[in-house]
DNA sequence: GCCGTTTTCGGCCCGACTGTTTTCAGTCG
């Protein structure tokens, strides 16, 4: 029996050797079934040594035998022939240098093999002298790119947080709305698709031709670009003052719909498409859909209506899918059958759920907490300080705990008295200790109405440990949801390895909750555990975690992901009017 | 390397921009 393995490690195993293949000169079809079949077992959600045990990897889609027995092997003895034979070939420090934009496999193994340097500081110092510059199809602009691409990685990182690629997007959709000849403007991309990070902001136009080009002068010449990447007629690329990359298509308005569709993506959406539709002898680009020329290319002159997006996956048989479903995370098998769910919207939300006040580490007091949620519109707040153990947090004693619900009554009875619809819900973040446990006796727990459990300490307990105390809290017959499942800090720390599988399985089971943690830094459950979460019959409760004012207004991104994870208005606890949510909270 | 109610071999998404080239490869979207 081979020792038992990490999904994680099989994916980065299987993407090492894809991204070695490439560096190498091989057949990038062979490299892509190595990262097609890395996202496959990235995906699964049931335990891979299983299909490791039973010899039955290649039942998933993009598994063969030859990769199946790279994994076997890797599973039984550690290593993989394919891999130790590249890694003789391709030095493992060049995988750096696909980090340089600009710089692709060819170049990079070019350069590697022509000057013998494997090192970044080597490549900057063969920029400078001169070397790259003279190689055979390099030159002066060469290597000053990769010199101002070198700079641009180390100094700025490629992915930002949601509410920053917000705000960028929002200060370049503002600058470019009113120009002369936008007839429509969009965000694209992942930022369109919720994603929760991004690498670049997309924006699509249509205008007519005669436009175009003032519009991309315009673009290229605003206020806090600092760079021109690039610039044609029909897309240009900048660099703004942040570092953040920016990225405008210009198409007419009659393409706009399929421009969209494909520069919403995501690749693998668009991928996919594209060869559904040839399976129907028909043509998708981003300029339409089209019947096929006699040898098989768009035949432009034979478009089919496009009118929206919707028209797109009418005529390849599929219905509508959602932008934030776009990532060929098995949304072709729903729209294929008709069942996409009707997402949850912003706009369904009663509720604010899981805040924090100054009684602990928040900013604001309970009132403007509470006022703040009333000039939303939301019926109900349910405050969540934090537990006795979070010191560092001002975490509440028990005696705090009553005195915060005296304030909590007061208020509901001047809400009350003044004719607010409006209440507030008493509720904690308990900790989750060490050993499971909660923060409080049982019976103090019992009075809350709402019980978030979270994790804030022991964060580097093994995957094992912490399964057991996320799951021990799940099924604690007070706790009604779980906050921030893996404490994952994106872009900064990796949250907790723990199989959340197994603990959606067991808070279904215990009719406990998940949350979304709505803050951009976590967007965490992760909205890759959707499928399994609506096949459980798990709940969820999007939640801002807000510990100021503005935190509340990052909802949208918990929606976002909420979406993404395939959730309708019926999963999500904070769209239950007050009464009805009081009745689950009660169950 | 993977896959198949049009196939077990021959496809695998498709177009824009750049730089170095003299007709296109490489990279990116
Ligand atoms: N058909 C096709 N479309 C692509 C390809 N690469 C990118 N696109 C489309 C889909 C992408 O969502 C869109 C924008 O490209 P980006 O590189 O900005 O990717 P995206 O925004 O999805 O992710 P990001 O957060 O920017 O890394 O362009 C491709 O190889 N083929
Ligand atoms: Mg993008
Ligand atoms: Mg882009
Ligand atoms: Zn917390």
């Amino acid at each position: 029996m081979p020792k038992p393995v990490q999904k994680e490690e099989i994916v980065s195993l299987l993407e090492e050797i894809g991204t070695l293949m490439r560096l190498a000169g091989e057949n990038d079809f062979r490299a892509i079934a190595f990262d097609r079949a890395a996202r496959t077992i990235e995906s699964l959600d049931d335990d891979i040594n299983k299909y490791i045990d039973d010899h039955t990897l290649t039942d998933l889609k993009g598994i063969g035998k030859s990769i199946a027995n790279d994994v076997y092997e890797y599973a039984e003895t550690g290593s993989v022939p394919v891999l130790e034979k590249l890694r003789d070939q391709v030095p493992d420090a060049l995988i750096a240098w696909l980090g340089i934009s600009g710089m692709g496999p060819k170049k990079i193994y070019k350069i590697h093999k022509a000057l013998d340097i494997t090192e970044l500081s080597e490549l900057k110092e063969k920029c400078r002298d001169g070397s790259v510059a003279s190689l055979a199809g390099m030159g002066e602009k060469t290597a000053e790119k990769i010199l101002k691409s070198i700079a641009w990685m180390e100094e700025f990182s490629a992915r930002c947080h949601i509410d920053e690629a917000t705000a960028v997007a929002e200060l370049f959709l503002e600058k470019m709305k009113n120009a002369d000849g936008v007839k429509e403007i969009s965000v694209a991309g992942s930022l369109r698709r919720a994603l929760e990070t991004i690498g670049d902001i997309d924006l699509l136009i249509a205008a007519d031709g005669k436009d175009a080009a003032s519009l991309m002068e315009r673009f290229t010449g605003l206020d806090g670009v600092m760079e021109v990447l690039g610039q044609g007629e029909t897309k240009s690329s900048v660099r703004t003052d942040e570092g953040r990359q920016v990225d405008l298509r210009i198409v007419s308005p009659a393409h706009y719909p399929a421009a969209l569709m494909y520069f919403t993506g995501s690749k693998e959406h668009n991928v996919a498409m594209r060869s559904l539709a040839r399976g129907k002898n028909m043509q998708l680009n981003e300029y339409g859909l089209f019947h096929q020329t006699d040898d098989k290319k768009a035949d432009f002159d034979r478009p089919l209506p496009t009118q929206s997006e919707n028209y797109i996956y009418r005529h390849l048989g599929l219905g509508f899918i959602p932008p934030e479903l776009r990532e060929d995370y098995g949304e072709f098998d729903l729209a294929a059958d008709g069942k996409v769910p009707e997402l949850v919207e912003l706009s369904d939300m009663r509720g604010i759920l899981h805040v924090h006040s100054t009684w602990s580490d928040g900013k604001k007091s309970i009132r403007e907490m509470a006022e703040a949620c009333i000039e939303r519109g939301y019926e109900y707040l349910g405050l969540t300080d934090h537990s006795q153990s979070a010191a560092y947090a001002g975490g509440l004693s028990i005696e705090r705990v009553k005195q915060q619900w005296e304030e909590i009554d007061a208020l509901n009875r001047e809400y009350a008295d003044k004719g607010i619809d409006f209440t507030i819900i008493k509720g904690i973040e308990s900790d989750i200790l060490a050993d499971g446990r909660l923060d409080y006796p049982d019976d103090l727990l019992a009075e809350f109405d709402l019980v978030i459990g979270s994790v804030h300490s022991g964060l580097d307990h093994p995957p094992e440990k912490m399964l057991n105390r996320l799951m021990e809290a799940a099924a604690h017959p007070q706790v009604h949801v779980v906050g921030h499942p893996t404490g994952r800090l994106l872009l900064r720390r990796d949250g907790n390895k723990a199989d959340l599988n197994r603990l959606i399985e067991h808070a279904s089971k215990h009719k406990t909750a998940i949350e979304i943690n709505a803050n951009p830094r976590r967007l965490d459950l992760d909205w890759r555990y959707g499928r399994k979460a609506r096949e459980c019959g798990l709940m969820s409760a999007v939640c801002p975690d807000a510990h100021d004012i503005k935190g509340l207004d990052h909802m949208r991104y918990g929606i976002g992901i909420a979406r993404k994870s395939g959730f309708t208005a019926g999963h999500i606890l904070n769209a239950k009017t007050l009464a009805d949510l009081k009745k689950w909270l009660g169950k």
